[in-house]
DNA sequence: TTTGCTTTTACGGAAACCCGTAAACTTCTT
DNA sequence: AAGAAGTTTACGGGTTTCCGTAAAAGCAAA
């Protein structure tokens, strides 16, 4: 089992909950932040003193308040933890339950675990953290492991990403297919925008633009 | 102080730490649900048995699982707590922090307190219950009294959510105005409704249709 | 270099939007 | 009952989206 773990939540109600969860694993030594910036300074130091970190549990969104963060979610965490201690193994403990969000943790961030927030959360995480100290695969909360086996999820790139927030801001095609000219993303003729726009109109099923921002926005794409 | 507590929240983690922060209120009893429809039954099954229930504290969104529920959010559950019980106190406890749908809350539902969940909120929900016993004034957190008072919020009306949702759904305006008439709904006429947007176009410095979706969704107001 | 395939771009017409103006209808006052 | 004020609806024309077709460009294999 792990020693040495690190939480990073800003809720204190469920941070509680998550020590508590810890101790009855055994886990001797528990950290907590509320910030992630906090987070990432907690393990550099500790790096740094020869006593790294084991583990890190996190949240994906942190309230904004007014304090001045450098990193604002739990992506951002994990990217920068990854940096510094390639090797430690993490666990994202979060509400969102959207495939495509958490597929996209698994691929781009290579996370060791992701459990969702619900009604059994904490046996669930205590049985994902035995797992990978175990050195068992990537471990989905139940009802998630389905989802993410869908082959058939379309492939989002980044540039679809782009273009949906461009239109959520109220640009017309022929503004979006100059900005891209001149941030020189490709493609970017109109005419190439829409057909794009129409691909991701027939794969959400969405009537119209309005409908498709309607969707993505729901979807927690944008 | 409160004797006999009705907490309905959905998120295991969070629901220990609410009962710990009431047992050091020294509230004797505290009873749980996961479920809203839970909580409407243990709170009737109580009036019924003559040893009512003093106060709820409930959570907004709750998640959909396998099991079929009448009631699926915190709204409805106080609605229909009320019904039942008219008098009782109500405390929602919740992570959503859009002034829109909070100054609802206390407008449509009479709730007597909001407390945000944050980084701080087990104290604030605390407080929130002490004033609440002592019959003091409608209570909400912190940074939230502030937009509360903004008196400028402009008044949406139900009209215009629903014509909102309509155009998030994807349908034309001569759609949305042949639906209108078949509900009854009046303005139905597609100028009326054009009309209708524009103002709220101007209001929410939109753009255009998408624009405006792409805004009033951040907001949560649809 | 040619061939075939894919991607990107261009074009054109129908539908829906955007926006201003004006007519029709309500409601209220006198 | 007539007039004023406000609301609802109709209409017209410019813009943008929507959708099909087709040309141009890029690319890989022969």
């Amino acid at each position: 089992m792990f020693n040495k773990v690190l939480i990073a939540e800003d809720l204190d109600t469920i941070s509680i909950a998550i020590v508590q969860a810890l101790e009855t694993l055994s886990i001797t030594e528990i950290h907590h932040t509320k910030y992630c910036d906090d987070a990432l300074l907690k393990l550099k130091k500790a790096l740094h003193d020869n006593v790294p970190y084991d583990l890190v549990i996190s949240d994906l969104s942190f309230k904004v308040d007014h304090r001045e963060n450098k990193l604002t979610s739990g992506e951002e965490l994990i990217e920068a933890i990854k940096k510094v201690q390639p090797g430690i193994k993490t666990v994202i403990f979060s509400i969102e339950d959207k495939s495509f969000r958490i597929k996209s943790l698994f691929n781009n961030l290579g996370i060791n675990a992701y459990v969702c927030k619900g009604r059994d959360s904490i046996q669930e995480l205590q049985a994902a953290i035995q797992r990978i100290s175990n050195n068992e695969e990537v471990i989905v909360s139940n009802e998630l492991a389905l989802a993410l086996r869908d082959k058939t999820i379309f492939e989002i790139e980044s540039y679809d990403i782009i273009l949906l927030k461009s239109l959520a801001k109220g640009q017309t095609l022929d503004e979006i297919s100059s900005e891209f000219k001149d941030s020189r993303i490709q493609p970017n003729g109109s005419s190439s925008l829409e057909k794009r726009i129409n691909r991701l109109k027939i794969y959400f099923k969405a009537n119209n633009n309005v409908h498709l921002i309607a969707i993505t926005k729901d979807l927690g794409l944008i």
